[in-house]
DNA sequence: GGATGTCATCAGCGTTGCTTATCGAAGGTG
DNA sequence: CACCTTCGATAAGCAACGCTGATGACATCC
């Protein structure tokens, strides 16, 4: 169970092929061959099948584990390393889309600053693995409860925005002239699927299916009829386009986080102290 | 960043000896000492202090990495091997100390079954390092909310039991006459600190700190006024001793659930099914 | 049916990682 | 204060590991 035999193992699933893992991971597919027999005896089980390769059961319940296991080990390395590294002049910032609001726009300094927008769970896993030095990320929660992010590695949370949802209606919807809507009413309406943008509901019947994290798109979608999209009330009005009907029930609010890893350096600090100033949500 | 020289590197900072640590893995100390060598020429920083032994702030972040890491390697080893293993006859049930009750009892068959009562905290450990075949923890949480646990492995959670919680006050408190409190009432007031029990409550000033998982002692302390406790009402009113008092605000309820591997045994799914007949609290 | 590509296997070899042995430093003791 | 014990670091030696390169077995494509 060497790292090194995981991380072949998920580049020979990933691609489907001995040779391709053994180019890209650098080695010789001698070497690829060898470390997926390694852990195949090691196990006392196959874990993949040839030609095609694919993987077993047990070859995927292996990959279940491997991804966050391999995240987990990269954050720690990372972890120990920006302790003793310099505090980098230009810092990078990682956020879900729903979480680049006003408050980001007003805290963000004039320069020295990488914003990169990237799907909501990839926010924990960008910022514990060192690749940016702060993650905001977005997702529903009832009021002043914290979201439920995978904990990839002990990250410092701070509350830092709850914004009222609303659902976005195409203009002739049967709900558009009401005041509120409850989730219930909506159960059997068609929903677009956009797990880059963020809220993720499951219960929801899916109808397209949106990967992208541009809102505009998103939301014209929404207009069109093409499915229902619960987002925050502002984006949702400023959607132009479309009818937005503030959400009643179940007493749901957008909710953003600001992530932090255990140390923080100069620039990033004052960043994060600015993106969480005065905020009443602190976990 | 190979596992091994983590698991010595932990062994040698729980020791505080690398003499001692290389006793308990089977390694010579030069081995020992290499191990902790290279770890630090790795990451190019002290881990640890000599003489005294003892990490620097550097080891001391990498070993709250470690312990999760290590954790989920043994828990990704268990499952893959479990996928194979053939069917336990005899299945160990890990269980916090609040989570047997009648529900638990009930569902227990005659004979065939290992009861281990642990702290919550090392349930969702033991079973997904697969020490034990399935488990019960349980916790405050919101009505109909699941638990916010360690996810130390991809495991799967099913609520079996929402109980009401109640205060337990001794006999004299000037609340012990009222029909139900506000936590908030209480929240100058001392509260036992019982980690090994459960429902740990951040918030309130720690009075006594009782070490053990034994809930007659933990009544007995709380009804001689040494501290209050949160409990089950079931649980508070069974006491004997002291006054229960039902919980009011916030709306907190006491949660249980089962916890599963992905993959279950003929016994042990049978037991999980018993457990979970008929629950309508599922998550 | 030859050509091509894939994965498995084998031999060869450099490196790693363990052990044994020894050293220097610190702490305890008569 | 000298002596002894204990602890961790270091050096040398050696076996095992893990890589490469070559070759074999097998399937697919033209």
């Amino acid at each position: 169970m060497d790292p090194h035999l995981l991380r072949t193992f998920v580049a020979v699933a990933r691609l489907s092929s001995f040779s391709a893992a053994a180019r890209e991971l650098g080695y010789t597919q001698s070497a690829v061959s060898q470390h997926i027999a390694a852990l195949e005896a090691d196990l006392r089980t196959e874990l993949l099948t040839r030609r095609p390769v694919a993987p077993t059961p047990a070859g995927a319940r292996l990959l279940e584990h491997a991804g966050p296991l391999l995240l987990r080990l990269d954050a720690a390395r990372a972890d120990v390393l920006r302790l003793a590294a310099a505090p980098p002049g230009r810092i990078t910032l990682a956020a879900s889309p729903l979480a680049v609001g006003p408050r980001l726009l007003a805290a963000l300094p004039a320069t020295g600053v990488t914003l990169r927008v990237m799907p909501p769970d990839a926010v924990p896993a960008a910022v514990a693995a060192g690749d940016c030095d702060l993650g905001l990320v977005d997702g529903p929660a009832a009021p002043s409860d914290p979201l439920r992010l995978p904990d990839v590695a002990p990250l410092r949370v701070t509350g830092v925005g709850e914004e009222e949802l609303a659902v976005l209606l195409p203009a002739g919807h049967p709900f558009a002239g009401r005041g509120a809507v409850r989730l219930d009413d909506l159960a059997d309406a068609r929903w677009l699927d956009a797990p880059d943008v963020g809220l993720p509901l499951t219960a929801a019947r899916r109808a397209l299916r949106y990967e992208g994290t541009d809102l505009r798109a998103l939301c014209a979608l929404a207009a069109a009829g093409h499915g229902l999209v619960l987002l925050p009330r502002r984006v949702a009005e400023a959607a132009g386009a479309g009818v937005c009907v503030p959400l009643a029930a179940p007493r749901l609010v957008h909710r953003t986080e600001l992530l932090a890893p255990a140390t923080l350096s100069g620039a990033a600090a004052a960043l994060a102290a600015r993106l969480a100033a005065g905020s009443p949500y602190d976990s």
